[in-house]
Formats: structure tokens, C-alpha cells, sequence
DNA sequence: GTCTATAACGCGATAGAC
DNA sequence: GTCTATCGCGTTATAGAC
């Protein structure tokens, strides 16, 4: 008598409610989606969500727990390439393209919202950013060395702007209705070719 | 007998509860501020609070019915000026100097948030993002006919650009523990020197 | 024995009657 | 200005199907 069965179900019936969720809290926002309208929209029950997830924040967070290792994997190749500069432009591409999907970035604004009150969310949030920080901050100082930026530049502040730049995309696409993220990306290339490649100078 | 009493003192009581309400969404987020919390936290009772506003949402949304005209003159002001380069430095300033208070940044994640959902609280904040866009725009244009900066840009969505890089050092500072919107006022001014200064260039 | 469904509980919040 | 009725939420206890 197959005592655990196919986790492979297991896992489908799980998805099936995260992505349930995920388009309610992008919609809605977290503390106003109700667990009746996750089952009703994942097409199961109550007794059954919780068997899944011991609480509505564990769904929260499920939301966010994905793909990590594919990102860390391109994160790792890019650094290790031989242009610098060209990487660099990849990762920002890379990190700003879920921008564009419809459900990302009022997500991602929620995420950071409750980030505030909820360690675990800040904890999620923190490990990521400090994955990408690393990757273009290190990208920054090859291509520093390399003489393709402004060397005058600090690799970690200017990491932290670049950041801030790519979610400005993510803002940008959940406060402004006709902000189309994939149409800015060429200026968000412009801005950081002329701030990181310009001469040092004076003044 | 005095029916009607001071309008002053209704006011002040006003503002009494608002503020108080202000610095809870703050700390904790719109949904989960009770109104007993508020009636603590002002001083005053249920009966009292609901006598001022009719409901809960009716308290967020006074928080940022606030300085509009003090605001409006000083972008007026700038863009009349004689120097469009300094002005639009000073209008950058001005519009970045409250991400500085420690209030403030969560209250404007909390309101990018809830725009998504509230027309209300959507249409006042764009009714102030509005003004600002106008106003950048504006020195944008002139500043490009008196020769200060790259006349290659578009006004229109440079002055969206502006907005969102200031609008990082709300978000960055309300997401990011470390981060101090003070601090990185140089960055943003030689980010914005460099972008908008440019030569046309090739390429 | 693992999964799913129903039903009900306790809590706390809003709002309005007094 | 106090007090409290009403309602809706997250959660759990209980019981049935695969």
C-alpha cells in the first residue's frame, strides 16, 4: 500500500495554489486577500490550503521562494566572462526583464511593503539583493579595471544605484499605468553608459 | 450659546488625529493600523474619531493632503527662474528632501501600494506627480533651448526618468536599512549631470 | 494513512447607537 | 464620548474519500 504517493502531485497541487495566490496578492495585496479566495481560486478548500501551508504568510512567502538557482547560475557565469562591460548589460537586462510581466511588479511592491514588518519576507528579500549586489559590484570593478568605466566610481555605492535603477523599472510599471518597462529599457542603458563610461574629469 | 465653535480648534484636533494615524501607517502599514490604535495614540475615542472622518480610509487620505500650495509655488517659481540647469538641481532637491525623515519613505511605499487598489488615494497621488512632471519638463525644455543640457532628450520621458530616480531614494530608504537618501544626493546629482549633460555623441 | 471537504470557533475590527 | 452589536477574517476541529 504505497504509503507517500507521487510527490509529484504533491508538488502540482501546491504550485496550483501558489499561482492562485500570487495573481490575488498582486490584485488585491496581501492583508486584503482572504484564504477563502485562495481555495476558490486554486479550486480547493479550506482544510486542504492548510494541510499544504501552516498560514497565510507561508503562501506569501512561497510566492517568492523560485528560480533562485537559475539567476545565481547566470549571476556566476556572467561574472566570470571576459567583457565586463557587455556582462554587465546582460545582468541589468536579466534582473529588469519580470518587470515586464503583468504581475510582477505589483508583487514586487508588496514584497517590499511587508518586508518592513516581516523578518522572514526581509530575510527572503535581503538574500537576493545581496546575490545581485555582489554579481555588479564585482562586475564594476573588473570593468574598472579594464578601463571600460570610471574607475573613480565605488564599486559598492554605484552597485546600489544600479540596483535602485532596475527597480525603478519595477515601481515605475505598478504606480504609472502607461509605464511600459521593456520600452524604457534602452534609456536605462543610455543613463548607465553615460554615468559609469564618462570620463573622470573635472568638476 | 456659542453653536458652532472655533474652527481653529477643529482643526488643530484634526491634525492631532491625522498625525497620529501617520505615524502608525508608518510603522505598520495601512490594513493593519486599527482605529482603536489611532483613538490611543491621539488622545481621543472611538465616537470622537468617527465624528472627524467618516472611515479609516478617510484618515490615510488626509495624511497626504497636505503643503500642495507651498510646493507648487516653489516649482512655479523655478520654472520661471533664469538659470533652468540650477533650477532643476533645486526642484531635485526639494522633492528629495523629505526621503531624509524617517516617516516618511514607508508612508509613500504605503500610498504607492494602496493607489493600486484605492481611486482615491491613485488619483491624489497623481495629481502631485502630475505637477512635478510639469514642472521638470518644462525646465527640461528650457534648459535644452539655453544649451545646458543634451537636446537629443525628450522632455516628456526624461522628466519621468527624474521622478523615478528621486522616487529610489524613498523606496531605497524605506527598503534598504543602511541607506540614507542624504548621503546619496551627490550620486544622484552627478548621475544626472552626466546623463543629461552628455554631448549627442555617436553610438 | 495521506489527502480533501465541511463546518464552526474565537478574535478583533469597524461603525453606529446611546 | 462610552459602549457594544455586528460582521468577516484566519484558523482549527472533525469527519469523510482515495
Amino acid at each position: 500500500m504505497m504509503r507517500t504517493i507521487d510527490p509529484a502531485k504533491h508538488e502540482a497541487r501546491r504550485r496550483n495554489i501558489v499561482n492562485a495566490a500570487a495573481g490575488l496578492f498582486a490584485a488585491k495585496g496581501f492583508e486584503r486577500t482572504t484564504t477563502a479566495e485562495i481555495c476558490k481560486a486554486a479550486g480547493t478548500s479550506t482544510g486542504n490550503l492548510f494541510h499544504y501551508f501552516p498560514n497565510k504568510r507561508a503562501i506569501f512567502l512561497a510566492v517568492f521562494e523560485e528560480d533562485g538557482d537559475e539567476k545565481a547560475e547566470f549571476l556566476a557565469r556572467a561574472v566570470a566572462g571576459d567583457d565586463p562591460w557587455a556582462a554587465l548589460l546582460e545582468v541589468v537586462d536579466l534582473l529588469a526583464a519580470p518587470a515586464a510581466e503583468p504581475t510582477v511588479p505589483p508583487l514586487v511592491m508588496e514584497a517590499m511593503v511587508q518586508a518592513y514588518r516581516d523578518p522572514e519576507v526581509e530575510a527572503a528579500l535581503s538574500r537576493d539583493n545581496a546575490e545581485e549586489h555582489a554579481a555588479i559590484a564585482a562586475l564594476l570593478s573588473r570593468a574598472a579595471e579594464a578601463g571600460q568605466i570610471d574607475p573613480g566610481l565605488d564599486p559598492v555605492g554605484t552597485a546600489t544605484w544600479i540596483q535602485t535603477l532596475i527597480g525603478s523599472l519595477y515601481t515605475g510599471a505598478a504606480t504609472n499605468p502607461g509605464f511600459e518597462p521593456a520600452e524604457q529599457l534602452p534609456t536605462l542603458h543610455l543613463i548607465l553608459r553615460r554615468f559609469l563610461r564618462a570620463e573622470p574629469g573635472p568638476s
